[in-house]
DNA sequence: TAGCGTCAGTTGAAGCATCAAGTCCACATC
DNA sequence: GATGTGGACTTGATGCTTCAACTGACGCTA
């Protein structure tokens, strides 16, 4: 029943039990220097350093969202905790009655200034030292690939049925650097 | 203060988020095949392919914690859930006392058989076909590099301090293929 | 064989993420 | 201008993960 099944060769295999073995190990060592240092969870570090490199320092929820790779219900309970530490501060969008616009305040400024440094060098410590310059961009590439290939069955899931999609970003956002 | 950081260079920075981004969207798409046509989760089918390749289907909590990159507690509890749906039983080690066995139970064979094709099938999607070889033996081999990064890491705060390791594995297991 | 440090695993509490409603607003249609 | 549909959040409940004790078992030393 389960026999025409394409099973990954060794080589693959390899590859991929290193791929999963990296996707839980290094979110798991970036957020323990994170969670030591600012007691910030990489969540919550995104949140802060998307919003102090946006004009104003202020985002749309929805867009937050999107840029942090996070659903809109995770982003409000954060948004919540970091209101309540008065790093963040919500209002009504002018523009658009629906939309909340999250706002950076000075504290919040300051905190994400003085964690930035140190979780640098732990990304750099970690990955981008650690691998050669083609290495990385090679890296990056695959990640791209992988990425757009996620989009695609999200929105072929989408055309599919009115199922609600996970996070629904456009990856449009090929604009950060 | 914080001026002699080390920032990232643009093309660092993208390679750096288009990783950041993998390791969250990359888990989320993977789990929500696993957990719609399984009702699994990435670990607890983890726990049960390992089981399933071992011999006599049974391997040590502490050995099965380290090959799935999980805290022994974590482990902990997946199994007394797995337990509870009867796809695993725990004893009492013979050769040493303070070990517990987990063993893959007939139900809980056939869980796996049941589920691997499916899961191999989404992997195969979204990553293995989706590049080219050369770019997936680049990803491993990029993958594995971070990896011993993370774990000469651990091995330094272990050597620096008596505190407890995250989840201290060896990375010894690169026999699995 | 008693004592001590360590290892292996379990457990309960606390925190965070996810899911499913629910609210409010905007826009199109009639 | 009333109605309906869909978008943009928010909120509360549920479940999983993490953290910090805690329990026993092992092995060494005396």
């Amino acid at each position: 029943m389960t026999d025409d099944v394409r099973w990954l060769s060794p080589d693959q295999l390899e590859a991929w039990l290193d791929l999963a073995a990296l996707m839980i190990r290094l979110p798991a060592a970036l957020e323990s220097q994170l969670q030591r240092d600012a007691d910030l969870s990489q969540f919550e570090y995104f949140v802060l350093a998307h919003l102090s490199e946006s004009p104003g320092r202020e985002v749309r929820m929805s867009e937050l969202a999107a840029m942090s790779n996070g659903s809109l219900s995770r982003l409000s309970h954060v948004v919540s905790r970091l209101e309540r530490k008065g790093w963040v501060l919500r209002r009504p969008s002018a523009e658009d009655g629906r939309a909340t616009m999250t706002w950076l305040t000075d504290a919040g400024l300051a905190k994400i200034v003085a964690s930035a440094p140190g979780h640098v060098e732990r990304v750099r410590d970690l990955v981008v030292d650690a691998l050669t310059p083609e290495q990385l961009e090679a890296l990056g590439a695959a990640c791209r690939v992988v990425l757009d290939r996620i989009d695609a069955r999200d929105g072929e899931s989408c055309a599919g049925r009115p199922g609600p999609r996970p996070a629904g970003r456009s990856r449009g956002c090929g604009d950060e650097a």
